[in-house]
DNA sequence: TTACTAAAAGACCTTTTTATCTTTTAGTAA
DNA sequence: TTACTAAAAGATAAAAAGGTCTTTTAGTAA
């Protein structure tokens, strides 16, 4: 469905907010360990979420990863946007440059909706909806 | 959606599928040009469905790339799986190792049904309905 | 202010995907 | 049987994705 990269941010970002929840502030190491994921391609792509303001950061003892406090929380569809493009979202699955209603592919009619349900989905669920989900079910992130 | 390799079969095979209608077996050159898709590139993969039998070819004066009179529908799904194995319908949304019900990511109650939705239409749907499809609405493959 | 800690930055590497080109082989038609 | 045609095969390569490692910088705590 979705590339590693955005299945990195989209896991490290949740286990950040998880472990916030708890009052702590997860670095690196901690965080790449938790969702089985490369260490420093995990760092690369959560220092890009830092810089796009995504996710905030702290240096030296103590720091580690972290939501500021009344940030609104973030749609799954932003950090998609950032890490994969609208192609996703709005690419024809029948590879046609461009979706286009007027003059639909032969498989626009039945994939259309489908696309809509997936909009729908990473539009409505957030990093912070799919970590209250993990405390109320208490799961393992694997 | 899918894949480059995905897409170019997708649409060569149904591509073909329309020229037979019309009693005409399309080379390749004549193939990658009407699709828009890489000549050489769109020749491996062409090839490689033909070793897979997906579709027939025949070579020399008059030859080019045909399906089998009598040869039963070629659902989506069996393209799908030989081009990017069974990631893309089976696999879990949030990167878990593998969709389990019984121990479902926080992403599984939204994404389960649009999963199933995709099953729904590469299973339902081939290579000749699609060609179908176009045929009623004789519109261009671009 | 020192020692330590943790992220930031960026160079570097590997694998996979996507793409191109040349040579060979098999077939057709005349 | 010759000339031609078109796919088959496979080498090569560019680009993108995925991944690793080292050095630097900024911050904290004691
Ligand atoms: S035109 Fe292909 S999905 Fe809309
Ligand atoms: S467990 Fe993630 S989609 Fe089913």
């Amino acid at each position: 469905m979705f590339n590693k990269e955005t299945e990195y941010a989209l896991r490290g970002l949740v286990y950040i907010q998880l472990q916030n929840t708890n009052g702590r502030r997860p670095g690196i190491v901690e965080i790449a360990k938790e969702i089985e994921a490369p260490q420093f391609y995990t760092a690369k792509i959560l220092q890009r979420m830092v810089k796009l303001g995504l996710v905030s950061s702290l240096k030296g003892k103590g720091g580690g990863f972290y939501f500021e406090e009344g940030k609104k929380d973030i749609p799954l569809e932003e950090l998609i946007m950032q890490t994969e493009g609208n192609k996703t979202l709005t690419g024809c699955g029948f590879g046609l440059k461009q979706c286009d209603c007027e003059n639909p592919c032969p498989l626009h009619e039945q994939y259309a909706p489908i696309r809509e349900a997936i909009n729908k989905l990473v539009s409505t669920e957030t990093i912070q909806s799919l970590a209250k989900r993990y405390t109320l079910k208490s799961k393992t992130l694997l």
